[in-house]
DNA sequence: TATCACTAATCC
DNA sequence: GGATTAGTGATA
């Protein structure tokens, strides 16, 4: 795993869980220093030490499959386990403790990817989602100015109709509600006096979009 | 004492 | 250079 990988998860951590980032960030900061191992030594002629390579025993394809289909079993070694898996496998049974910690250490790692990896693609998706949303509310305004620009408009020359048509025979229709029909926007409103207007909600419950 | 995290050493 | 084996120290 990367450096920048690791921070990014930090990052993500920090972002999504802010309790466990502070527990790992605290972890980070107690971190001691550790020594350096020394290379192997033995003891040579005349009481000399000598620094040798370790040789390191790679395990046959044979031994490697048993011990992952062990694994694949339980990844806990119990005793009993352990002496008889090495007694199968003809290896010391710290050869095969070992070979359990490592895959532990390799299956945990594989996990927090897989995790990782997830998280990710949960975080991207919901990144996008955020754009879409804020996109769809921006336009949704846009459509509400329209429709008050046009409410407005349409109101204007209602009071210019009445004010022109003042007369004892066109009385009788200025009592009327003035329907309008905005179409464009979904809307469908009736002016209810001079300082109100209502409109259709979705279950044609009429309800005040403005008020003068 | 078993297990873990970290690391060195080695192999391919 | 990544994967694997193994050593080391800390911890529960």
């Amino acid at each position: 795993m990367t450096g920048s990988k690791v921070d990014d998860q930090m990052e993500l951590i920090s972002h999504f869980y802010p309790k466990i980032y502070s527990q790992l960030a605290q972890q980070e900061e107690t971190v001691k220093p550790r020594r350096r191992r020394k290379k192997n030594k033995v003891e040579g002629r005349n009481n000399t030490s000598e620094v040798v390579m370790r040789k390191r025993k790679l395990l046959s394809e044979e031994q490697v499959n048993l011990l992952e289909q062990s694994f694949g079993d339980q990844h806990k070694l119990e005793t009993e386990r352990k002496a008889k898996l090495a007694s199968e496998l003809g290896l010391d049974p710290h050869q095969v403790a070992v070979w359990f910690q490592n895959k532990r250490a390799r299956w945990k790692n594989k996990k927090l990817e897989e995790e990782y990896s997830k998280l990710k693609t949960q975080h991207e998706d919901t990144i996008t989602e955020k754009y879409r949303l804020e996109t769809e509310v921006l336009k949704m305004k846009e459509q509400l100015c329209e429709a008050e620009k046009k409410i407005e408009r349409l109101l204007l020359e209602h009071k210019s109709d009445i004010s022109s048509n003042n007369s004892p025979t066109s009385s009788i229709f200025s009592m009327e509600q003035p329907h309008f029909n905005l179409g464009e926007f979904g809307i469908e409103g009736q002016l209810m006096d001079d300082n109100m207007f209502f409109v259709a909600d979705y279950q044609s419950n009429y309800v005040t979009l403005w008020d003068n």
